[in-house]
Parts: C-alpha cells; structure tokens; sequence
DNA sequence: TTGAAAGCGCTAACAT
DNA sequence: ATGTTAGCGCTTTCAA
C-alpha cells in the first residue's frame, strides 16, 4: 500500500489516464494533451513519485546513464591521475549516489573528438556532462541532443555550470598587488582553452587596474608547462617579483623553476595557483590558490541531468575563492 | 535469432531444463540435481551466456551494486581529495565500464565503522572492496558475507589485491643505499595501518641486511605529518642523509620541512617516497619514489567481485617499482 | 528436485 | 489524443 514507492500505475490511477499517457508525460513524449499533461505533472507532484530506473531500462532496451566526457590531450593525465578529473568524478559520483543511474565515462582523445561526436550523442541516455570541452566539440553535441552540459564556459548556447574564473584571476593578481607585489607575470593555460580565456581576461584587467605592466607567456595545463614558461619568463624578465599561475600543476611547476634559479618563494617571487587541488599543499612551499568548488559544481551539473532541467543557454556561476598558504608575502 | 544476446531461456532450452532450473544453477541457489547442474553450467558456457543485469535488478527488487568502502579518518582528505582514493575511484570505474553493475561508494568514518558492519553486509550484492579497512573491520565484514576483497592487506581469510609493500620499501632502501646513503631516516605510516607495517618491515628489513642505523619515526600518511615528522627527525639526528617515507603525502610535507631547515634535497638530505601520484611530480624537488598500480589492483579487485572468483584467503600481490626523479642523488 | 506461471515497473506497438 | 496490451529478462512463489 503506501508503504512502498508509488509506481506509475498509481501516478495514473489518481490523475485518473492510463499508464500509457502518464508514461509520456513522464518521458515528455507527444501524444497528451494539456489538460492530462497537468493532471499527470500534477499525480506525480503529490505522490513524490520517482521512475524506477531499473524498469525503464528493462523495458526501453537500454541503461539509463549520465555520460562523463573527458577530452584528453595528454595521456599522463588520465582519470586517475589528473586532480581535476578526481574532483570531477567525486562530485557526479555524490549526485548519483540515491539514484539508479549508471556512470559512463567517455575519454575522447582530442584528435578523434570531432568524429565520435554522432555516435556519443546518439548514445546519450540521461545526458552527458563535458568536463572540458572545446565550444565547437560541446556546440555541436548540444546540437545533436539537448542534454548536455559543460563544466566549463563554451558557447552561449551551451548549459554551464562554471567557476568565475576571470573573477578569480582577477582577485589572485589583486591580492598579489596588495602584497606590494608590482611586477606580476602571468603563466596561462592553452590559448584555445575558454577558463584559460577567462583567467586571462581576468589578469588583464587587474593588471589594467593597477596600472601593471603586463607580462605572460602560456603553459598548458601542465606541470611541465608551468617549470618552461617560468623559466622563459624569469630569463626575459629577471625582476618579476611575482606570477599569477592559471592552475595548481603549473603553479607547480613554476615553483620547482624560480628555485632552480636561485631564487626564493615567496620572497624573491611570489606565486599565486589556481584550482586548490591537492596539489597546493604538496608544493614547495605550499601553494597560495584560488579555490574552485570543482567537486560542488559537478554534482550540480549532474542533478541538472538527472531532473531534465537543463535548457540552452543556462548558466550558473560559482565563486573562487583565495586560500592563502605560503607561496605568497609582502615585498619586504 | 543468434543476433542477440543470449537470455536465460536459451540456456534453459539448450540445457533442456526450465528457467527456473537454470536460474537456479546461475544463482547458486539449492534445488537442483547435480546433473541438471551440470547441463545448464555447460549451456551456459557454450551460448556465452551473461545474466542481464537490469531484469534481475528487476526481478528480484534490488539493483546489483559493487560498493567501494572508503574508512575516512581525516575529512580533509576525502574522495576528490586524496589521491589514493582517486585512482581507486578509476580503477574500478574502469572495470564496471562494460557491465550493468552500480557502484555504490560508502565512507565510513572510522568510529562508526564498527556499528555499520551488520548494515554494509547485508546491503551488498555484487560485493564490497575494501579501499583501506583495518583488518577487524576486514574480518568481520568477510565473516558476514564472503564478497569481499581488500586492496590492502588485512587478515589471512579476507582475499586481497595487494602491492608488495615490503617489497617496494626494501628496494627503496636498498637505492638510497647504493647512492652512498648510510643514515637512512625513516618516515612510517600509522602504527596500526597494515601497509605501512608491511613498508616498514621491509625498511627494517633493508637496514639490517645493510648494516645501518634504525632511526624512524610515524607520520600518519598525511602531509602535515611528514612535515612534523621530518622536523623531530633533523632535530633529534641532524646527520640523515637520507629519508624512506612511507606515502607521497607525507614525502611532500617532509622535503618542505627539510627545506625549511636550511638543507638541500637531494645532495644533504635525499628523499624517496611511496605510490607515484600526482603528488610526487609537484614536490620541490620532483620526489623519486615507488610506483603502486593502484588503479589496476581496484580494476583487478572489481572484476574478481563481479567474475564471483573471490575465495576465503585469495591473494594476488602486485610489484612495486622504482621510479627516479631528483629528490636522490648520489652522496658527493 | 523440478517446472509452470505470476509478476517486477516500465515502454512501445497497436487499437481506438 | 488516449487506452489496451504485449512484452523486456529475470526471480520467485507455488504446485507437482
């Protein structure tokens, strides 16, 4: 009785159709009319009823499941390895945790992202969320199918559940220059990357501000990137005496690079990240970052999937905020 | 026809016995004959039969799941967080990837671990790994319900996919040593955790057959423990040359610490770690440390529940590689 | 020990 | 536009 879930056959029963209409009210199939469709919308509301996920699988033919879309540049940074792709999983992990839906996760190599775009939307259950999609990759899959959404900025089109990234930049380099911090360069990510954009965009405009010269050079999102750029940037311009890094494993990076040159952080220069992934702690020294709720905005991109309430162009935003450690101080 | 999947009812037919009879046999469940037994398992084999995971779920009312089992100490290093759990979280992902299993992720925080065996066992299905279960928690979880298997080593019974950690901590050693290393400090983990007792028998181990002084102390597999550990160390025999720590973490916060006392890493004091995250390429210097395969241990772990291969006192050992990077050099 | 048959909750033809 | 009905592949009574 009213000890177990409602099923659909009560969903119809008290909205007085037949399971057949209520199941498309339910799947937002044409053939209902409006008057059912409120009637239905209504039952279901007052039942708190929830579809067996199980069932549908069964008798659609198909698992039900919410598809994690990785594009991957660099094999060393897989699933397990990258921080961000960690954070990420947790997070769509926690949303799926009371739900019988399952997880897919798609690792698309860059190259091959353009031709696998059909075949990924046509498999698309509940949705799939783009852990780092370019706008092209993540347009033309919100083209095919609707349900999908990004993690982070691409096209205006496109659902988004983003950090504010230029926001963060802008208060890193801020702080920077409340420090006494003057000559501030920049390492950022990829050229073509929209955070890596938006962080930039975020810098510039501080550096703008305060009337600072502005000094960068690009790293790629990796460890690696982040020890070349600093060293360029220390050769060309030996009296930085601060960087803005667009992430936690360049930041890094750079770290490992100024010392190497003899000089000190944070005295001689200080670093600021950006992401506040494990990483910064395990710097030397730690790190001084922005924090992004990574693991916050992938559960709520998540939900989005699984109550159908992504509709183009939505966008929500979540604030960075500074952790301050010990890669920064005052000019002394 | 033969184009799709096999069902039940062709093992049934093939075997010439009824679906209830095959179902049976499948489930493991009593009431059938030897011989009908017999039948069905060699139908089973020639048709390639796989149960469909979904009319089951259906069925019998409750969804197949294999439950990662995360005992979490320090909320700060939750599953986003910490990079152990991380590449756990791949590893099994990976395995789950062509099946219709759920992954269900349980954290239980040490305290109330014990009051939660008795409801953990009974909601398993497909099975339970355990990530980092105290071997009490392992036995008596095993006792219950036997579709266990641990990642670290617990107690004799419980089947476990395991690295050889004594293994990996002797080689570590034995580097440091053919480096011209003679005063080998040790960093372990916890007293009561079971791979950091195996890593420091080995460490133990190394020393004796060696000839060299025993000096170490705990640190609790964190990077504020390293730290503050790496500090008691310097200031009770500032004359190490070198450190054996038992995790990344921990190695992390301990070359910040011996940094911080004005010594070099590697040519004063050389480092080398343990598991070959994401953590030791971000150290200052890069950390050279000892490789786990920990996600294919989770992936190994995950196919053995989901095969039902898992047997009383299973063991499966992984080896545990070198990997150089700069926080060890040669004694100049 | 074995089999027949009734569902599990839902979707999707097919009728109306 | 709406309802009727036949399954999806399996488990689990219930009878034999």
């Amino acid at each position: 009785m009213s000890g177990s879930r409602p099923t659909i056959e009560d969903v119809a029963r008290v909205a007085g159709v037949s399971r057949a209409t209520a199941s498309r009210v339910i799947n937002d199939a044409p053939g209902a009319s409006d008057l059912l469709r409120r009637r239905v919308t209504q039952a279901i509301a007052d039942l708190g009823y929830r579809p067996n996920e199980t069932a549908r699988a069964l008798a659609s033919g198909r698992q039900r499941t919410v598809d994690l879309i990785a594009v991957i540049d660099n094999p060393d940074l897989a699933l397990g390895a990258h921080p961000y792709y960690s954070r990420v999983l947790a997070g769509v992990v926690t949303a799926l945790e009371t739900v019988n839906v399952q997880l897919r996760i798609q690792v698309v190599a860059e190259e091959d992202a353009a031709g696998r775009i059909d075949t990924i939307a046509a498999d698309l259950t509940v949705g799939a969320i783009l852990a780092n999609a370019t706008p092209d990759l993540a347009t033309q899959l919100q083209h095919r199918s609707r349900k999908v959404v990004s993690l982070v900025p691409t096209a205006p089109s496109v659902p988004v559940v983003e950090a504010d990234n230029a926001g963060g930049a802008y208060a890193a380099v801020r702080h920077l220059h409340s420090l006494g911090r003057r000559r501030i360069a920049a390492i950022h990510g990829p050229d073509l990357n929209t955070c890596s954009i938006a962080r930039r965009s975020g810098y510039r405009r501080a550096i703008n501000a305060f009337k600072l010269r502005d000094i960068g050079t690009a790293g790629g999102f990796t460890r690696e990137g982040g020890h070349a750029a600093a060293l360029r940037l220390l050769d060309e311009h030996p009296d930085i005496d601060a960087m803005f890094v667009a992430c936690d494993l360049m930041a890094a990076g750079a770290i490992q690079a100024i010392t190497a040159t003899g000089r000190r952080v944070p005295e001689d220069v200080s670093v600021i990240g950006f992401d506040d992934n494990v990483v910064a702690i395990c710097t030397n020294p730690p790190l001084t970052t922005m924090r992004l709720p990574t693991e916050e905005m992938a559960t709520a991109a998540t939900r989005m999937l699984l109550t159908g309430t992504v509709t183009p162009g939505h966008r929500e935003r979540f604030t960075v905020e500074l952790v301050e450690r010990d890669s920064t101080s005052e000019v002394g």
